[in-house]
DNA sequence: TCTGGGGTCCTAGGACCC
DNA sequence: TCTGGGGTCCTAGGACCC
């Protein structure tokens, strides 16, 4: 089993993409107020700085690093690159997010397994992978199981590569922490602390049934195989959506009734749009409300049949919204949908919408959750000075560096928000 | 200016059915 | 007439992952 993960991915793009970063700090994710960083490079993370963190801290630890907001259509290819050549290796191939894979080698026929052999397949796989995307590194682990193989790839991060022989499995494992085993988050960990558990040498001491009285039926027995190394999952190549969502943070919170009505069928009808596109249909709404005091509560409701219908979804959505108190104030709004199938039920009975669901789109204020045009990272395209991005923006001006990965560091000029001759690429004109 | 967005899986209680 | 037991569906919340 190979698990490889790319190293800082989003920054490393970034990186790749605007050749003034290189070497620098670099943190990809929210830039607004209440955004949170999404990867650090390792520039970054050397001031403190990691995933998650809220992006005023990031700020606060790194204020010299570039602040940048994701181009997901980069990472989307350069992801896609790789997971191409990690079917060359076999066609079980598990992607975990655009960064993170596993591969079934055995699937693959591997022809010799032991240690070295496979250690040179690892490494003509980095090669191949930096070669492909231009520079990009992955830290790559080898082992008997998905768990052992992923916890390997995370020991010589980064551009790094480790095979654990079979055999050695149990020896690797016991004086870790248990929070090494995917699955155990601060929660768990507490409540095995509070047992005595703190590494997994630990965790091999308690019984099956201790466990799963300390950390429920699933989560007990799972963990009791894990601790033994005892991993017998299979690569999934092909998952099924089992549901599609967006939500929204706002930058400031919503009282206003018919504001939030217009955002929440907003969503909705994003989310019908993909749900279609992906020919899917589903039978449960639920949406969610994160309140003032950082409070979340979902509602949901089940149609008879499945939708893909905007405005069923959107009316269901609304009247979901209605059920929960929002007078202190909305800070994130979301609309799921789940029970999903594969086919559509025939439009027997098409729906009128009333005068009041099409005009509950127009109080709108400015498009959340983020209003301005021109964010930070993003790629632009100027008539005289070619291809850039974004340095910054405000007070009605915009700063783009001219450079690409190919180019070299390049120059730094300001211009008029409103500047005619400067485009952004990557994003439908309107 | 504390705390994103898109997911998956699990739990627990109540309704309902046999 | 003093209280079954299992299975499935639905809802709400929570833990966790990247």
């Amino acid at each position: 089993m190979l698990h490889l993960d790319l190293d800082a991915f989003f920054a490393s793009v970034e990186q790749r993409d605007k050749p003034s970063l290189r070497g620098k700090p670099v943190v990809v994710g929210g830039v607004g107020g209440r955004g949170v960083v999404a990867t650090a490079s390792y520039e970054a993370r050397a001031f403190g700085v990691h995933s998650a963190m809220p992006t005023a801290e990031a700020r606060r630890r790194c204020p010299h690093a570039a602040f940048l907001t994701g181009r997901f259509h980069a990472y989307q290819e350069a992801s896609a690159t790789v997971m191409a050549l990690l079917r060359e290796l076999s066609p079980l191939v598990e992607p975990l997010s655009l960064d993170e894979a596993f591969v079934d080698l055995a699937a693959g026929g591997l022809a010799e397994t032991s240690v070295d052999a496979v250690a040179a397949l690892a490494r003509r796989l980095k090669d191949d992978v930096a070669q492909a995307t231009g520079g990009i590194t992955g830290s790559v682990g080898v082992a008997t199981s998905k768990l052992v193989a992923k916890i390997a790839s995370d020991l010589d991060k980064p551009d790094g590569l480790v095979v654990v022989a079979p055999g050695s499995e149990l020896d690797l494992l016991r004086p870790m922490q248990v929070t090494v085993i995917p699955g155990v988050g601060p929660a768990t960990a507490e409540r095995l602390r509070r047992i005595g558990v703190h590494t997994v040498a630990d965790l091999l001491e308690i019984s099956e049934e201790e466990l799963v009285r300390v950390v429920g039926q699933a989560h007990g027995r799972g963990l009791f195989w894990l601790a033994r190394a005892e991993d017998d999952r299979p690569v999934v190549a092909e998952r099924e959506t089992k549901s599609v969502s967006i939500e929204d943070t706002y930058e400031t919170d919503h009282v206003d009734r018919r504001v939030l009505d217009g955002l929440i069928g907003r969503q909705a009808a994003k989310v019908a749009e993909r749900l279609r596109a992906a020919k899917l249909s589903g039978r449960t709404v639920t949406v969610k409300i994160r309140l003032h005091d950082f409070s979340t509560h979902t509602r949901s409701s089940t149609l008879p049949a499945p939708t893909d219908d905007g405005r069923v979804v959107s009316r269901l959505a609304r009247s979901l919204l209605g059920e929960v108190d929002t007078s202190g104030g909305v800070r994130l709004l979301g609309v799921g949908v789940s029970g999903l199938a594969d086919w559509i039920q025939e439009d027997l009975f098409a729906d009128e919408s009333s005068a009041e669901e099409e005009a509950a789109g127009d109080l709108l204020p400015t498009s959340p959750p983020m209003s301005a045009e021109w964010r930070p990272g993003m790629d632009v395209e100027h008539e005289a000075h070619g291809r850039g991005w974004v340095w910054g923006s405000g007070k009605g001006v915009v700063t783009v560096r001219f450079e690409t990965a190919l180019s070299g560091p390049g120059k730094v000029l300001s211009f008029a928000v409103d500047d005619p001759a400067l485009t952004s690429l990557h994003r439908p004109r309107r």
